[in-house]
DNA sequence: GGGGACATGGGTGCCGGCACGGATGGACAC
DNA sequence: GTGTCCATCCGTGCCGGCACCCATGTCCCC
């Protein structure tokens, strides 16, 4: 075999995680890390500089989640194969990870068994799920009648997402609407349609609701 | 040097995290990780079979917190060293770590470069603490007069912790005044008292407390 | 061009969180 | 026995969260 090895690119906030993964990664021979990002920008960023094959994101960071970072990595010519890599075992992280284009989705708890095969699998552009996901995948698909590909919408736009660090934060509406220089008004209305499209019933709840999903840290 | 490597205790739980610690120490020839465990629990269940020398414990792990086995491992006989590896750069949770007695805490953001160090210092019963951190202890000793080792006392009340946990839960003062058959106006000022001990602003704070010391899941 | 999703803004009204003031009774220590 | 800590309770007042109503402008898609 004369292919030179898959290229990628690791993002995680933790050095200690990167460290860890560069590890099990770069024993294979035909994988290689060739670059590190601390966030979802670093990580754009370093995709933009070229040669990467695959991109192995963490969902939870700070300044741009995985997730957003996926999002723009996916408008980019080439684009980059995506993996997430994530603590969190999330319905509606995952759904929202297929609906980015990710070629799969490890959880950190099982990830140094799957981890790679999933890079093998992304790059041969096979999906990759871990088995949990799967199940997941098939109660969603029986749920809805067996009506196939139809994946539920996105549950919060970027927008909201901005409000809901910094409701979960501990910020007043007044003080977030100093931030993103918009009416207190409006972000009572983001609030408020977060909470009603995740079923959740108060601003704590929705606290406890990013801390899970890893959009903030307790 | 005929010493025999220091055998260690690896507690966290993401797998991930797991291997790339034992990859990062098992590389030194005088540390050797010789158990590995998901949760607190476990990592109890293992001290207690003897052969540690040196647990590495996460703060937030699943079942039971980092904070809260270090407590029970205190109280073994030979008693291991305990180490901490945590995301939080928070100093509640620093200061927690003091009082149970670990001798050091380091960041997972920072930890490829300090968890070596940190280890062996642990052994040879040096205290190591993070960079960060050192600034945070001289500005705790420099705010209380320099009256030195004196630590916070234990914060709260077995009573208010009843009360915090069930607002934690999201429960409103009727609610949680109808659980514990008191009134209203008590359990407020219950939550009040321990606003004002934690230094805490308002009940969203006082959930990601409880969260933070493992009293509640998010 | 119309429909839908999204972000933006406003008004009203209820209720709960929280700070501030006060009080009592019981347990334990010095 | 006096002092201290804790748990219990009450009233007042302000402010913010949240639900409900309304509207506007801008996209993009069919």
């Amino acid at each position: 075999m004369t292919e030179r090895p898959t290229r990628i690119l690791l993002a995680d906030d933790h050095a200690l995680v990167r460290r860890g993964v560069r590890l099990i990664l770069d024993n294979e021979p035909d994988l290689t890390v060739v670059a590190e990002a601390a966030d979802g920008a670093e990580a754009v960023a370093a995709v933009r500089g070229g040669g990467v094959d695959l991109a192995v994101l963490d969902i939870a960071m700070p300044r741009k989640t995985g997730l957003q970072a996926a999002r723009e990595l996916a408008r980019l010519r080439p684009a980059p194969r995506v993996l997430f890599l994530t603590m969190y075992d999330n319905e509606q992280y995952f759904f929202e990870a297929l609906k980015v284009g990710a070629s799969g989705y490890v959880l950190k708890s099982v990830a140094d068994r799957d981890l790679v095969q999933a890079c093998r699998a992304a790059v041969r552009d096979e999906p990759f799920v871990y088995p949990g996901a799967l199940n997941t995948l098939v109660r969603h698909y029986l749920d809805r009648g067996g009506d196939g590909g139809a994946l539920p919408e996105r549950a919060i736009t970027d927008r909201e997402e901005e409000v809901l660090k910094l409701v979960a934060e501990g910020h007043t509406s007044k003080e977030i609407a100093e931030l993103l220089v918009i009416s207190a008004k409006t972000v009572e209305r983001h609030r408020s349609n977060m909470l009603q499209k995740l079923g959740l019933k108060d601003r704590l709840e929705l606290t406890r609701y990013a801390i899970r999903v890893g959009l903030i840290e307790p």
